[in-house]
DNA sequence: TCAAAAGTGTTCCTTCTACACCCATGT
DNA sequence: ACATGGGTGTAGAAGGAACACTTTTGA
């Protein structure tokens, strides 16, 4: 829940996103989504921040049509901040204590823009419907990181990766969001057999090695490895891929369907 | 999202579970509630049947309070119908089809009851309160069958335990619910260690194993199985259990902490 | 003394782990 | 030739499954 924000910046008008109170949305439900991408040995998460004064980040969020599915409002949200219509996506939790609203971030944002305060009556109609308790359903996603090209909407200031470990502070809880959603991916990652969405149509065995030991930071032996995943048959093995080092040729392999 | 129906009986007054649409509810946000119990090598389900003409069956549900933290408001629902505060509770799945309302089940209900048809402001008020589309948070709950009493509120014609293989058809979309909770509950079973609160306070290790054959529908090895439990080390063995029965007494044991 | 079920120990086999070795590649 | 990193094989350890044996109890 942010990124369709109460007061959107004058300048730009998407009335897609402004006004949410007349969207037509299910009331005081939200979804917030997690995207996971991978580059260089690291978990990234996307977050976007607010394009206002004061240091507002959060994850993107959104909320549900009156006539949409749950699992196809958190595509909706993906797709506009990945630009990728096919994404892997998991419900892992619903956040919903009595004291989770946006009260908190609101305040300080309205004091720290001072100039958003013209409370007139469509501004407040919009402020109450935003600040009332807020049931959010977390979704996270596994994305390869080289197909996303992340968009920027009217409200944000910038959308980057940010590795896992070095996250900001987040807006209401979605610090809290995002460790719930890497719990949730380590406990389903070996039984699911996701990992590949995080990976480019092609790779390496090291490439798969190394993206395991980021997820579960720790060091993993490479023979045994290679012997776990190659059993689990799901890859195939394509041709070799001669890097210019001084050194074998690593096979490529791709993930069967 | 069942047990507070919108036409309540007209002999009984229940203000709290009448008029949902003043309770001060979130608006389109149901819970419910599968209900495990264990009894005579049977896994079992509580579930209350509606007390209305025509054959309506669902699991306990409802809704939640503007001030309510939606664990909480599982916990009210489960006590109303369990008589049983401390009860162990797992969020797993969040239903949220567009398409999953109340009006296929309300048509029914008003069809085989037509003397409800009394369509006065107030009633209509809460049937179109009732008949929007709802996202249903879905919990599973694990009781001690021998300290439950079910309790039967003013909807109920009756509310009882069926084995979870013979239940009847259900409203909604409660059969896929109450599918869904079951393999949220196989999946996690032998991970957290929750079997014990589906048994009494102490137990034999031929009960545990009884409840594992039942749970994943195979039978398990009686000495490898023993080993595997008592290696969890979180059971304590207390005196023997005199059985009567022409063979070694079995010890008790109960779940430690 | 015997049947029945509980408790325990032992062997076998599969799986995981660690170590070792060989192969391809560029300098 | 050799250093580097990739691919594979094998021995040992650990964990699980199958079998056997002993113990306790009432008839």
């Amino acid at each position: 829940m942010l990124t369709e924000s109460p007061i959107p910046d004058k300048n730009v008008s998407t009335p897609i996103l402004t006004n949410p109170s007349e969207q037509n949305y299910i009331d005081q439900l939200s979804i917030d989504c997690v995207i996971f991408g991978y580059h260089n040995k690291a978990l990234k998460v996307l977050v976007p921040k607010l394009n206002f004064k004061g240091d507002f980040w959060g994850v993107p969020g959104g909320f549900v049509h009156q006539h949409e599915d749950i699992d196809d409002a958190a595509h909706r949200i993906l797709q506009t901040r990945t630009g990728i219509k096919e994404i892997y996506l998991e419900q892992f939790h619903v956040f919903g204590n009595a004291a989770r609203n946006n009260l908190k971030f609101m305040k300080r944002l309205l004091k720290l823009n001072p100039e958003l305060l013209i409370m007139d009556e469509e501004h407040k109609k919009e402020y109450m419907w935003l600040t009332k308790r807020f049931v959010s359903i977390g979704y996270y996603a596994l994305v390869d990181i080289n197909k996303v090209i992340p968009q920027k909407i009217d409200i944000d200031e910038s959308i980057d990766w940010y590795n896992v470990q070095e996250l900001p502070e987040l807006i209401i809880d979605h610090n809290e969001i995002v460790e719930k959603a890497l719990s949730a991916l380590r406990a389903s990652f070996d039984e699911k057999l996701i990992a590949f969405n995080l990976l480019p149509e092609t790779f390496t065995m090291k490439d798969v090695q190394e993206l395991y030991e980021t997820i579960f930071d720790k060091p993993l032996a490479r023979n045994n490895f290679q012997k776990k995943i190659l059993d689990m048959n799901v890859l195939e093995r394509l041709e070799k891929k001669f890097t210019g080092a001084a050194n074998k040729a690593p096979y490529l392999y791709r993930f069967k369907r």
